[in-house]
DNA sequence: CTCAATAACGATACTCATTCTCATTCAGTA
DNA sequence: TACTGAATGAGAATGAGTATCGTTATTGAG
């Protein structure tokens, strides 16, 4: 996806959910768009530096959260990392390094991923739910810590 | 698994990691064990009572995971879940439920199983990484909140 | 273009889960 | 029973995340 339709999809979401799409929300819209994976509040600050202050970053992903543009993982201790929604990054599921703690993007082939889908399909017939989503983590070491 | 299995397993890997297997810490192995899914040190403390104040079950967890008693699950915001280990429990995968937020283990038949794994392994050589664990989480709406 | 009206922002105070500290108590051993 | 290190409990400290509130920027009406 080109960034020019990132943030014209972007654009459109916040404004189906009411709000301006600002200079604040563009920057933090085209860091996540840089990123592998996941990212901490932390994180961003330090790619975004003082151009946008930690209380800004934290309402701006809320709101960003709120209008489907990205979404929250919690997949380590204590911290909430965001990436962009799936309509922007396609499905994919995510590697956790059990050394480091960073988590990165795992494209995953369509063959496997309809394998998974199989499986949380029947899991949910076997179970009588109607499952939303789901996600599989790996849990591994990155390239980094090999 | 029995009770009286639990335990000796529990002292077992204690001992290994060097420490005492205290009356606190009975209590919340015991505890987990009754819960059908990862609890929270809130929900913990309410069923546990003053007998064990909140900082020693911090600290009872934190050992219990080093010992390998127990595993920390981070499947929802700002909150830290724990559960006992597969040696347990047995393998499973987990409900998250996107109305109230609750965490319920889910019991997944061998086959599934070994489909997941399957994709797991497939995915660790295509990517060259040696995955040293997985979970399957699922979202959807709970028994309650349906 | 100017002026409200309202959305967004930024700094700061605050909350609350979690960790740390330290004095006290307990369990195991001589 | 006395000794020694492990374990405990109460409360202080930390830090991610949230709420508040005065200021700034954007939009739309005239």
């Amino acid at each position: 996806m080109t960034t020019a339709t990132l943030e014209r999809e972007a654009q459109s979401r916040l404004a189906a959910y009411g709000v301006r799409f600002t200079r604040g929300r563009r920057a933090v819209v085209l860091a996540l768009a840089e990123a592998q994976g996941p990212r901490t509040v932390a994180e961003l600050a330090e790619v975004l530096g003082p151009s946008v202050p930690v209380s800004s970053l934290y309402r701006t992903l809320t709101v960003l959260e709120e209008s489907g543009v990205v979404v929250p993982h919690y997949g380590t201790r204590g911290l909430t990392r965001y990436e962009l929604a799936e309509w922007a990054t396609g499905h994919h599921h995510h590697l956790v390094c059990i050394e480091c703690g960073t988590v990165d993007d795992l494209e995953i082939p369509e063959g496997l991923e309809q394998r998974v889908e199989a499986v949380v399909e029947e899991l949910a017939d076997d179970q009588g739910f109607e499952p939303a989503g789901h996600s599989l983590e790996i849990e591994g070491r990155c390239r980094s810590c090999h």
